[in-house]
DNA sequence: CTTGACTCCGTACCTAGGTACGGGATCTAG
DNA sequence: CTAGATCCCGTACCTAGGTACGGAGTCAAG
């Protein structure tokens, strides 16, 4: 298996070599352990890390609430409950997420319907809000 | 009723008179027709849009893309099957963003519950993903 | 063993989305 | 009718999240 560089997860994740370096000076992906030449050699989960950052960023949270997601882990050095009290709040958060976005679909669906009538219509999106 | 200057308007809708400003400069909320007395009055939708565009924000959608929402409409001078094709266009990107976060969800539901074992996990939210 | 591709690091620059400031006009409550 | 709150507009500044650059070291294929 080919050694994971920058350049390589860079590539595999869809993101550029800069990127990368930000990110690892962000703290999101932890530099590997002193790279044997001065190269940076990651471990193959990076790239998972990496395209789970691009979808979280999609979904518009934060590089800090992403990090914080990827930062929760249920381990024998951490309180169980505390993390799982901190887990519990991120499910709520994206819960309310999902429920705005449901609400959104819904407005939209109902705009997408008002054609089928006469025409006469003028509805746009605030409108077909409840 | 009272008039609806930007200052009550930012009140009501939450965001600062500053901000309010800047969605009128990117042409996010209409400026209302010339002013009796160069003192802006909005129109009573004005706050709902505004409350559209911070849920929008929290979910990750650009102002330009929350733009676009807001100028979707159905009526007599657009062609309706345009506007009807976008609109699905839209529900689709809405579709993909639920998915995506049920996804997280899951993943950090499947994390609060690996608590319950001996403790011996380190199960963190990639480990969680299939 | 060379040449082209890749990597290193630091620093500078860029865009989106605001936030702050300040001097002057206007409104409104007392 | 006056003082304090609001509003006007233009311009400057700020943060997050990158993107670009450049000189120097390293790797790997021929």
């Amino acid at each position: 298996m080919k050694t994971n560089t920058i350049g390589r997860v860079a590539d595999r994740a869809g993101i550029s070599v800069e990127t990368v370096r930000y990110y690892e000076r962000q703290g999101l992906i932890q530099q590997p352990d002193t790279p044997p030449s001065g190269f940076r050699e990651y471990p193959e989960d990076t790239v998972q890390r990496i395209l789970f950052i691009r979808r979280g960023k999609e979904l518009g949270f934060t590089l800090q609430e992403i990090s914080e997601l990827l930062n929760l882990r249920v381990n024998p050095k951490e309180n169980c409950d505390a993390v799982r009290l901190v887990t519990q709040k991120k499910i709520e958060d994206v819960d309310r997420r999902i429920k705005s976005l449901e609400q959104i679909r819904t407005q939209l669906q109902r705009l997408a319907n008002a054609c089928d009538g006469t025409g006469e219509t003028d509805c746009a999106i605030l409108e077909a809000m409840n």
